[in-house]
DNA sequence: CGTGCTAATGATAATCGTTGTCAAAAGTAA
DNA sequence: TTACTTTTGACAACGATTATCATTAGCACG
């Protein structure tokens, strides 16, 4: 039985105060800064958790890093990403949108969500 | 200026034996079997030299390793993955491909990649 | 051929994200 | 309350990767 904590709340909360996507330690870090003394292993713990209930997407970063991002299945929009200064554009992306559940629903899957996020090397760091 | 050395040959041409993602570590083990006589760290550097190069892709597993596989455009391909079993579909997404690749350079982006994969219950886990 | 310069190697230490450990603290049902 | 059990958090441990640095060996050029 999963039990009801303030630090699982201050994560989720703090997850969904986020645009894109948080690694743990940064997420920790916010949280610390903000006053809310929760131990790293606890946000790692309540991460994982949101993600395998299905609340949270996860993917990981080309340096490594576990992404977390809270699942929001109404209204998300997808984002072309900076790899070198972070820099993002919110993309427009209805056809693959409808492509995604085209897939899930040929594969009988329900429930589908998905994580579609570009990357790249904007025009001020190509050089 | 680069020079020719047998243990990077070695690891470019055990690299284009293997069939699919191969880590450095799995691919280091693999030539020491072998008999050959290399250090870990030469085989970290050269898989990224050859990625850097493009003469292999990379990728991050789910479990944190860096995957590996020589350069072939015409296998890469995404995933539908049930959140609850984890069972796994390969997907064709020559048209997202496309999209993506679209997206970055409309927006003067260079070097693009991108995350796309897709969520949901499989129909053993819907009930 | 040497010879000199310097990139590459490799054993190992260091780093970094993440997970395991375990005693103490706190949620929950009674 | 009480009893039970999950969760927490400080810290140790772990595994993949990277940095260090003395040594080795490509690669011009004489």
């Amino acid at each position: 039985m999963r039990r009801k904590t303030w630090q699982r709340d201050a994560v989720r909360d703090e997850l969904e105060q986020q645009s894109g996507f948080v690694s743990a330690q940064g997420l920790h870090a916010t949280l610390v800064t903000q006053g809310t003394a929760i131990g790293l292993a606890t946000v790692y713990r309540a991460l994982a958790d949101l993600a395998s209930d299905g609340d949270a997407d996860s993917l990981q970063s080309d340096d490594g890093e576990t992404l977390y991002r809270a699942c929001r299945t109404d209204s998300h929009h997808h984002h072309l990403i900076c790899r070198q200064c972070g820099r993002t554009v919110e993309i427009e992306a209805a056809a693959v949108e409808k492509w995604a559940r085209k897939v899930a629903s040929d594969n009988s899957f329900t429930h589908e969500y998905h994580v579609i996020d570009i990357f790249g090397l904007c025009p001020d760091c190509a050089k």
